[in-house]
DNA sequence: GTCTGTTTGAAACATACGTTTGAAGCACAT
DNA sequence: ATGTGCTTCAAACGTATGTTTCAAACAGAC
């Protein structure tokens, strides 16, 4: 190989650009002369640029999916039988995404932007993919919060596990912009691992609210338009 | 006029378009296809493509815009001087949105996932469109919920806040997709407004959470991979 | 040195995009 | 009927995209 890293600096070039302006937003021009590589490489390499997409997200999700089944492991060992809790259970998940090996200072939240972005843009290949991939701990993450809450009901715990995605990789997926508002706002930087900490206790309590109001309460009147 | 409607089908279909696979994956073509338009049609009613999406927020943003103004004055002069809850605010919004008239069934969740898009696809834009346009109920709105949270720090409020609006538009955006894997999985049928209903309490309550945890507690240890 | 399989390079390919053009169609006032 | 202003239409424009091609460069084995 002449330059034994075309195959990496394309994967970095491409998570950057990716995080920063989405899938379709990103040519593979941009990609290459990021990465300093020919065009035909991404296609030579990788075959076509959803391919490119999936590798991106491969680096990533294999060995945190492997760091995060082992955190379960040794959460439930240490529960010894008994259900792991709530925050236990949440806390194992962000922990794992925080301690991952970075690459650079920006890992984890590029990687929480893309996961964002997987979400949230309609991608079909994409979710796919990631459904065929890693649908083992992420069914073992449901199990794990559906023994936390036993007091939900089944409809409950379905919606309330929706609404936590939804600020998570919503949150995640503008992390970046959220954090330069935040700066040029109250003058407060702020680093991954603290939106982590400050969304887990918002989860959890949102997780256990006491009541499931199916009406308005009686004090509230709309005006119809 | 030969065709009198020519505007509101081009709306009607890139509301709908755009809802279902975001703004750059929707070209001018497939809008015009599914309005049964000719192609010119839009860049001759509308001047461009990002004119276009603007009309698409502001047809619907503009009445709700003035239907929660009409909203949060009832219920700031029942609440007489007196600052509303954060039930009777979250409430005052939801039901605001769920009144709005519908151009159909599909209306809410469409704009619930349109907003949600608006906010994470980084089109400059459109931000700076919404925010020009849009920006004294969404302050009237922020200036509520600090005076119902009057606990919060400033910083522990702008985050709570972010991640309830991700919950809120993640859901609605899916709700229809999540709607159908709720009904063959566990057999019940749900509306949006018992959506906004388990929404909200899940809502207040991570927003009143008593803890803001910035390390993880002392029983979570995670192996490093 | 020569052969072999792999990787790079510049150029072209076909296709899709947003936008523009200019003629045709139409309703309506004169 | 004739002209006027707005709207529609088919076609083309220029540009950008993902992908393919094929020759050149390269490394390692013999």
């Amino acid at each position: 190989m002449a330059q034994p890293d075309t195959v990496d600096r394309i994967l970095d070039a491409a998570e950057e650009l990716f995080a920063e302006r989405g899938f379709s937003e990103t040519s593979l021009r941009m990609i290459t002369s990021k990465a300093k590589v020919n065009l035909a490489a991404v296609n030579y390499h990788f075959g076509s640029k959803n391919a490119l997409i999936h590798a991106v997200f491969g680096r990533f999700l294999t060995p945190f999916s492997a760091t995060l089944e082992s955190a379960f492991d040794e959460l439930e060992a240490r529960c010894d039988g008994s259900p792991p809790t709530l925050n236990q259970t949440l806390w194992a998940l962000t922990e794992s995404a925080v301690r991952m090996p970075q690459r650079n200072e920006k890992g984890i939240s590029i990687f929480m932007r893309l996961l964002g972005l997987a979400y949230t843009q309609s991608q079909g290949h994409l979710r796919k993919f990631l459904e065929q991939e890693y649908s083992e701990p992420f069914a073992r993450f449901m199990r794990l919060l559906k023994e936390a809450t036993p007091q939900l009901s089944a409809v409950d715990r379905y919606w309330r596990i929706q609404f936590m995605l939804g600020a998570t990789a919503f949150t995640m997926s503008s992390s970046d912009a959220l954090q330069d508002i935040l700066r040029n706002k109250l003058g407060v930087d702020t680093t991954v691992q603290e939106i982590a900490a400050r969304l887990v206790p918002f989860l959890a309590a949102g997780m256990q609210a006491q009541d499931t109001l199916l009406a308005p309460p009686a004090d509230i009147h709309i005006p119809v338009a």
